[in-house]
RNA sequence: GUGGGCGUAGCUCAGUUGGUUAGAGCGCCAGGUUGUGGUCCUGGAGGUCGCGGGUUCGACCCCCGUCGCUCACCCCA
């Protein structure tokens, strides 16, 4: 164990039980973004790194700091995929489809940076991404099919918070004005922020430190910048979203982390995550994204979600309800030795049960015990007697008289018998 | 990148002022009826006490380093 591999850092392997809670999870979301209109879209996890950090935005964080960046044996520079819009989008150029070219995804994700809770080296985002169209309702469709995934997963407390960026005209005059704020008031600001407020004024509104806090609190507010097309869309998507029962809050201060973003961003808090890591998800339009990789103008909106979160949001909430069944139906002991057995499972399974056995020859009593702890309803018994008979007991696992309920049937009647036992 | 806490069996942890073969519970395996599970009883396997160095007659225990885990800051999913 001392000099065996682990796992590297930041990153986890997940096992059962764990590992269904997954499966469910991605079962769900691939369900509803079918229903939505989303079709699966598979691209690499790496990509020439010009695909992130033209769009992400070369000062920011992710691209500065945390991407896995590495040279190929052809000398190229790939970068492993820190977030998924910029693939999607990618993807959307090279191919040209259909618009409005709606698709979801599940992937995993890098950032190189320290680990703690809810933060991984590797995590994993499910989300949507639609492209070509600027009609608000696709952004309402957008926000609402990650509002009722969450809903699905049984969170109940979730805050959708909103704003919007303005197009690049919006963005730029509020910025302008930004800065001279924080010019005449940069003494105020963080260490950190006096330093960085000149590249990045959008990333002082929201530190978390008091003294850059107070100093956003009395300054110009994004929304007041726009125009009033940029309006008029911000507040159809709130229309919209208030017609479909979903309750936002405006935050003016919401910037995200990438500088693609333009229009309507959107986060969502989980409130029973205390810690700073609370957003399980998060996204908003980017219309120039198309063309900042080298596309024709196509605007577009996405989501993404991180399952670990997701899955922290729901423990948190007391959720234990399970979102795919994974237990399976039946446990084969065999004693015979012979091939029967194999052929019994092989047949069953080929109806369409879950049928487990054990191996190594193990003994009746032992294999009874995996049969239990197996979780299975019923043990089908194949010994010598049976063999030589052509006959199966079937033995209930799980009822509470288990002495007795124990039943003998011909070979041939076991599918027809286990139909009725198992109703399925 | 910075700072705090922690590293003893598969898991959760004990381990006395440094003293000789390092323990428990759970889990695992086997047996208690040579065809039968959930409880119970008995036995067993499994640890270079994260790794390296130092102090000492002697280190799981003290010191230094290192790696890892974890939490927080930054930022994000």
């Amino acid at each position: 164990m001392n000099s065996s591999f682990q796992a590297p850092i930041g990153t986890h392997d997940v096992l059962a039980p764990q590992s269904a809670l997954w499966e469910g999870l991605v079962a769900t979301f691939a369900q509803l973004a079918f229903q939505y209109g989303f079709t699966l879209a598979l691209t690499p996890m790496f990509e020439e790194i010009g695909v992130f950090n033209r769009g992400i935005g070369e000062n920011s964080d992710v691209a500065t700091k945390e991407m896995y960046v590495f040279q190929d044996r052809g000398d190229r520079t790939y970068a492993l995929r820190p977030e998924g819009t910029a693939s999607v989008v990618r993807a959307f150029i090279q191919h040209q489809p259909t618009t409005p070219y709606k698709a979801w995804y599940v992937t995993p994700a890098f950032r190189y940076e320290r680990p703690q809770a809810g933060r991984y080296r590797q995590h994993h985002q499910l989300g949507v991404e639609a492209i070509g169209t600027d009609d608000p309702a696709i952004d309402v469709e957008v926000i609402a099919l990650a509002w009722r995934f969450y809903q699905a997963l049984g969170l109940r407390r979730v805050r959708l918070l909103i704003n919007s960026m303005g197009h690049d005209e919006c963005r730029g005059r509020y910025v302008n004005v930004l800065k001279g704020h924080l010019e005449e008031w940069r003494e105020q600001l963080c260490d950190e922020h006096q330093k960085t407020w000149i590249q990045n004024p959008l990333r002082v509104l929201d530190c978390k430190r008091e003294s850059c806090i107070n100093v956003v609190n009395d300054g110009p507010l994004l929304p007041d910048f726009l125009c009033s097309e940029c309006a008029n869309h911000f507040a159809s998507v709130r229309k919209g979203l208030a017609v479909l029962g979903i309750e936002s809050t405006l935050d003016p201060r919401l910037v995200r982390g990438f500088d693609y973003y333009t229009r309507t961003t959107f986060e969502f808090v989980a409130e029973a995550l205390g810690n700073a890591q609370n957003a399980i998800g998060g996204g908003g339009r980017y219309d120039g994204l198309s063309e900042q990789l080298g596309g024709k103008p196509a605007g577009g909106i996405g989501f993404g979600s991180g399952i670990e979160r997701l899955l922290l949001a729901r423990e948190a909430e007391g959720i234990t309800q399970n979102l795919i069944n994974r237990t399976i139906d039946l446990f084969v002991v065999d004693t015979s030795g012979l091939d029967v057995a194999t052929v019994v499972v092989d047949e069953l399974r080929n109806q369409g049960y879950a049928v487990v056995r054990s191996f190594d020859a193990r003994s009746m009593k032992s294999q009874m015990k995996l049969a239990d702890r197996s979780g299975a309803a019923l043990a089908l018994l194949i010994g010598p007697q049976e063999a030589e008979s052509d006959q199966i007991t079937i033995r209930d696992l799980r009822g509470e008289d288990f002495e007795r309920d124990q039943q003998l049937v011909a070979r041939e009647d076991l599918i027809f018998t286990l139909r009725q036992r198992l109703k399925k």
